[in-house]
RNA sequence: CGGGGUGUAGCGCAGUUGGCAGCGCACCGCGUUUGGGACGCGGGGGCCGGCGGUUCAAGUCCGCCCACCCCGACCA
């Protein structure tokens, strides 16, 4: 049960953030450092993201298949950037039934090197071309800084893996991905992003391309919230991944991979969460509705509950994913509190006021305070509850949204630069180098988040050196 | 790994010059309550992070160790 207030956002979003995790049920800190537990109100709220997706990732032509969780060590040292990237925060497997492994296996922190393994033995021919395979799972990164659904050592995601015949259509298939997961950010989660390009210094170790979408959390911090990577011949070639073409010529695959993970669900939790707790989209919400009957004694009771059941069978029946909160050991205020602290859209109560008028009373949760408090008719209430939820929803994105947008500034100088960035987004022209962006990093902690696809037609001058500078990106501090 | 901090009930904490280990919340029982976080009464719960030392006596003093948290370097 919960308990207590959280802090505010205002005097203090991270320990407001840790603290609504755990009181709303959606997780919790597992024995080993760094693993956390997704209880059951979290994982529905996964699952229900996971269906938005899965149905996306079938419908562009994906399938879902299975890789084992062990790797041989030997497979990362095959391509030279990625050992690079994820040696530091490989976990290894030495012992296996009492002895000495002859060759150490690493727990996935993702799974190229496995799948490319085994393209290498599917691919002969391109009619065997394209492979477009996605794995559900989890993967094992030794990370430093851990932080429930943000950055845990074990998470849960979804891997893509996709093998193609040409450059063109392996491009085409990264953005592809790239426009299924802003789509389901911007449809399913209410969360608006943007997307583009990661820096050379940003991007997935091995890529030759990595794209991303960005949201802004509702501290002002970027969250790279889904990542879509090109990698052009590299894996092809670290594991023989070829096939012959139509003209009996031996070739190089060109391959992608995409993921989506439960940090997404830190990102709804941040964009859309107030000082009362989570605010959850009613698309993803575990639960969407909550009904809470109110009697003072047995006869009262017995009047509302028969109003409140078939309330609850109507709109069950009509698909809305409805709670009734019958405990008779806390009060409806506290419930009120309670169902508000974990996110339920929206709250229908009903009184012994109600019965007699044949009304019912509706309460928002994207709409803070009592304010929103409206009272409708028990008739069609289905319809209404429907029509409200998606009210909710689209009121949820406009809000990420103007929010988002009132805190994107467009400095003038590099001065000016340092300055916003500690309270939000930068969009400002770079000029693509390396030592522009390592300087704006050293000095506001701010990093280049995403050249996005949306760019001004002109060009100009790059915001810390002055030279010419032909793309605008988002600088931000981030997650 | 560097800098800072904290370890006492499930959680948050208090514990004075060393002298019976406490408070709030949560939990259990009974009763009264219930349209925005109810209340009364009664209860259960402790290797005071660990090891060693000083002392008649250590949560408290001393030494060593361990764990965790925060800030940096690395990361979806």
């Amino acid at each position: 049960m919960a308990e207590e207030k959280l802090p505010t956002q205002k005097e203090n979003f991270a320990e407001w953030y840790n603290q609504l995790v755990q009181k709303a049920e959606l997780a919790d800190y597992a024995p080993v450092r760094g693993c956390m537990v997704v209880r059951p109100y979290g994982w529905t709220l996964w699952e229900n993201m996971q269906a938005g997706l899965d149905r996306r990732f079938k419908e562009t032509g994906h399938v879902n298949a299975a890789f084992p969780i062990l790797i041989p060590l030997s497979f990362f040292e095959k391509e030279k950037e990625h050992v690079e990237g994820f040696s530091p925060e490989l976990a290894i497997v030495t012992h296996g039934g009492g002895e000495k492994l002859e060759e150490p296996l690493v727990v996935r922190p993702t799974s190229e090197t496995i799948i490319g393994y085994m393209y290498s033995k599917w691919i002969k021919s391109w009619r065997d071309l394209p492979v477009l395979i996605n794995q559900w799972g989890s993967v094992l990164r030794w990370e430093l800084r851990t932080k429930l659904f943000l950055r845990t050592a074990e998470f849960y995601w979804q891997e893509g893996h996709t093998a193609h015949a040409t450059e063109e259509e392996a491009r085409e298939e990264t953005y592809r991905m790239l426009d299924v997961y802003a789509d389901f950010a911007i449809t399913d989660a209410a969360i608006p992003v943007f997307k583009g390009v990661k820096s050379d210094t940003e991007k997935f170790a091995g890529a030759q391309m990595s794209t991303s979408i960005e949201a802004m959390m509702g501290d002002k911090r970027a969250l790279q919230s889904g990542t879509s990577h090109f990698f052009g011949q590299n894996f092809a070639k670290a594991f023989d991944i070829q096939f012959l073409d139509k003209n009996n010529t031996l070739q190089y695959c060109h391959t992608t991979s995409w993921g989506l993970s439960t940090r997404m669900i830190g990102a709804v939790i941040m964009v859309h969460g107030d000082d009362q707790g989570l605010k959850l989209p009613p698309k993803i919400a575990p639960i969407q509705v909550v009904l809470v009957p109110i009697y003072k004694n047995l006869d009262e009771k017995s009047r509302v509950m028969e109003v409140a059941d078939n309330i609850f069978a109507e709109l069950k029946g009509a698909g809305i994913r409805i709670k009734m909160d019958d405990r008779d050991e806390v009060t409806p205020g506290f419930k009120y509190n309670d169902w508000e602290m974990r996110g339920v859209p929206l709250r229908i109560e009903v009184g012994p006021r109600d019965v007699e008028k044949g009304s019912v009373a509706l309460a928002r949760r994207d709409i803070p305070g009592r304010e929103s408090k409206s009272f409708v008719p028990q008739a069609d209430l289905a319809r209404t509850v429907s029509q409200l939820l998606s009210e909710i929803q689209a009121s949820m994105l406009r809000q990420a949204t103007e929010f988002r947008d009132a805190n994107i500034h467009h400095p003038k100088d590099y001065a000016e630069l340092k300055e916003v960035v500690k309270d939000g987004w930068a969009f400002a022209w770079w000029c693509g180098s390396r030592e522009c962006e390592a300087k704006v990093k050293e000095e506001t902690k701010a990093t280049t988040r995403v050249i996005p696809f949306d760019q001004p037609i002109d060009t100009g001058k790059c915001i810390v050196c002055g030279e010419l500078a032909e793309k605008k990106v988002y600088f931000a501090r981030a997650y």
